[in-house]
DNA sequence: CCCCCCCC
């Protein structure tokens, strides 16, 4: 075995391998199989079974053959070396320029290579790890794609956001998305983007042609494939601007009835193939280049994705009514109480109100439009779902559709909700049997129901939208080590609170806080503002160590220390009881309470470190300057009171010298 | 070659 030099990316393995007569060692290990060699199974001397190989011939005529799937038969500790006395294979025997083969290995191994334990192998290419999407079998797919039929009626006369492969007729295109409408399928010559120049396969053809391949069986290895599939998901063009350079781009997703795949187009490619490719049709596509994806950005159940090329062509296929559509495995509303947050999901239901559409702008100072709408199902249950951009400009909410939305993130906010990606396809009054059902459903009694929302986004302080958790809970689901930040709410009793350095003073102006120099002439220099100033105002910047109590589920338990039982507090009893609770046992038995949990120091600023004292940071201040016995009581005063916390917490690294390398900020 | 998925 030996590794080749890569510029980026995996190594790659290099094989000699050996069937006891003849050696080659032109077999090159394909990315997905690196495992084999890092977990030592693929060591030199093992036995192998190459279970799918792709042969490649090179310009100079030797041959290539990428392994793609092999199993470990036997270690190395077992062959026991070298088998039999193997000559050099002969490679002016012409074997095919191109050949995949998924078979076993032909003939039967050596006598000595009887199966002994297999190890087990990671052969496959990794397993779909779509986040929670379940993908089409082929029956499912048969029953869905008649479902499409465009013959049947629509839940209603609302035309789709996005044109659903239902919409195949332009006329039924909703303007939002009208310019991919203009290209009917009729107008292609198909001949003129063929890729199947003096093929017999006619791009026309209902009978699929041998030379079409399933999206599944598509590798970087192969370069002469046709697929046939249904464009499932398109996105508009889009520019970008980086240190690399600028360009556009759009893509789309496929399916057939293998599997998915997504294909970007950039630049000049975008502007070739975006008028071309519509939703909802299937086309032969080929002649495109394929890497490995990056799991990071996609949902699709695809280790790989597709670039088009100057070459690449996409034909449309106007019979593929045995191509699936979009396939969905909807979840019910009141299930989505039971998943996940960030979990990928379908959902569907009846659009029971939206928002007007709204202009917000981003972290990063970008504008958006978003609307959210709230969905209801037979569940009883609404969850609000929010559209982001185009999609939320145009979505009309008006008579109340069906709205399916395929690939849409669960959130927490407010309890549960929805928010549209970039992948997510949102669909109006889709023409799919939920949809049906759930239109009789809520125009005979659905609509009547008083239905209860998973979504509060009532002000804060309501119940329903704290994220109640215990500090050591924070710990344990290693909340804040995400991008963002996370939100929780705890009730915590205030342990200590460190004096010292929890005043500054601050720049006078109206909107900057930050800390000043004492120049010692009487004047304070604020750097922000570049200016000195004659005055500072004092601001608060408390480091508070809280000691939380234990929140379970909907109640608390408390720990009763005279009558020694845990006491389950009612979530509805929290705001009222929680001033007295350390103070009442509710068996009546009138002793403190304590609390089990975990400490945590928690930053106040300002306003809440205001609250919590009970003065000002200027009377604190002034407290300081002139009555030291007044400043200590009131941090006395302070301590071992109980209160309800709502907190933001990010994990920050500092200290990276340091033996804790982690610390949470609160 | 992108990779934006946001707001409360």
């Amino acid at each position: 075995m030996r590794t080749i030099p890569t510029a980026s990316g995996p190594p790659r393995f290099r094989l000699m391998m050996s069937d006891g007569q003849h050696y080659l060692s032109s077999f090159l290990l394909a990315t997905q199989l690196n495992d084999l060699v890092e977990e030592n199974l693929l060591v030199p001397n093992c036995m192998c079974m190459l279970k799918k190989t792709v042969t490649n011939t090179l310009s100079d005529g030797r041959h290539v053959v990428v392994v793609m799937g092999m199993e470990i038969l036997q270690s190395a500790e077992e062959t026991g070396g070298k088998i039999g006395n193997p000559t050099p294979y002969n490679t002016d025997d012409k074997t095919p320029q191109t050949s995949v083969s998924s078979s076993s290995v032909s003939g039967s191994p050596p006598s000595a290579a009887v199966p002994g334990p297999s190890y087990k192998n990671n052969s496959a290419p990794s397993p779909p790890r779509g986040r929670g999407r379940g993908f089409v079998g082929k029956s499912p797919m048969k029953a869905s794609s008649t479902t499409f039929s465009p013959m049947k009626a629509s839940p209603s006369k609302f035309s789709p956001m996005k044109p659903s492969p239902t919409t195949t007729s332009p006329s039924k295109f909703s303007p939002a998305k009208g310019s991919p409408s203009k290209f009917s399928p009729s107008k292609f010559s198909p001949m003129k983007f063929s890729p199947m120049k003096g093929s017999p396969m006619k791009a026309t053809s209902s009978s699929p042609s041998s030379s079409v391949i399933r999206i599944a069986s598509l590798n970087p290895y192969q370069s002469k494939w046709t697929i046939r599939a249904r464009v499932t998901n398109k996105s508009n063009i889009r520019t970008w601007s980086n240190s690399k350079g600028e360009g556009k781009l759009f893509s789309f997703d496929i399916v057939d009835e293998s599997g998915e795949i997504k294909i970007t187009a950039f630049n000049k490619e975008a502007d070739k193939f975006f008028p071309l490719v519509e939703q909802g049709q299937v086309y032969y596509i080929s002649k495109a280049t394929l890497k490995v994806a990056n799991k990071q950005y996609t949902t699709l159940k695809n280790d790989y994705e597709m670039t088009l090329h100057a070459h690449s062509s996409i034909v449309p296929c106007d019979d593929g009514q045995d191509i699936p559509t979009v396939h969905c495995d909807f979840v019910p509303i009141a299930e989505l109480e039971n998943r996940d947050k960030d979990t990928i999901i379908d959902v569907i239901g009846v659009c029971k109100s939206a928002e007007d559409v709204s202009r917000i702008t981003t972290k990063s100072s970008r504008e958006v439009s978003k609307r959210a709408l709230n969905l209801i199902d037979t569940t009883g249950k609404v969850v609000t779902v929010t559209l982001w951009g185009e999609e939320a400009e145009k979505f009309d909410g008006s008579g109340q559709p069906v709205v399916a939305v395929k690939g849409a993130r669960l959130s927490d906010f407010g309890g549960r909700s929805l928010s549209a990606l970039f992948s997510s396809t949102v669909m109006v009054n889709p023409d799919i049997p939920e949809a049906f059902r759930l239109r009789a459903w809520y125009d005979r009694t659905g609509y009547a129901l008083h239905s209860q929302s998973l979504t509060d986004t009532r002000s804060a302080g309501s119940g329903a939208r704290m994220n109640w958790k215990t500090l050591s809970d924070v710990k344990t689901e290693h909340m804040g080590h995400g991008e963002k930040a996370d939100y929780f709410s705890c009730v915590a009793t205030v342990v200590y609170i460190r004096k010292e350095n929890c005043l500054y003073q601050a720049c006078p102006s109206a909107d900057c806080n930050k800390k000043v120099i004492d120049q010692q002439n009487g004047l304070y220099r604020c750097e922000k503002c570049n200016r000195e100033f004659p005055s500072f105002k004092y601001r608060l910047l408390l480091s508070v160590s809280a000691y939380s109590a234990r929140y379970s589920g909907a109640d608390f338990e408390k720990y009763c220390i005279l009558c020694g039982h845990i006491h389950i507090l009612k979530h509805t009893h929290i705001n009222k009881l929680f001033p007295l609770l350390h103070h009442l046992c509710p068996s009546d038995s009138q002793a403190n309470l304590a609390d089990f949990g975990d400490n945590q120091w928690v930053t106040c600023f300002q306003e809440t470190a205001e609250a919590l004292l009970g003065h000002s940071a200027e009377t604190l201040g002034q407290y300081r300057e002139t009555d030291e016995t007044a400043f200590d009581e009131v941090f006395q005063k302070a301590n071992f009171t109980t209160h309800i916390f709502k907190n933001r917490v990010k994990l920050e690294t500092y200290n990276v010298s340091s033996y804790k390398p982690e610390h949470n900020r609160i």
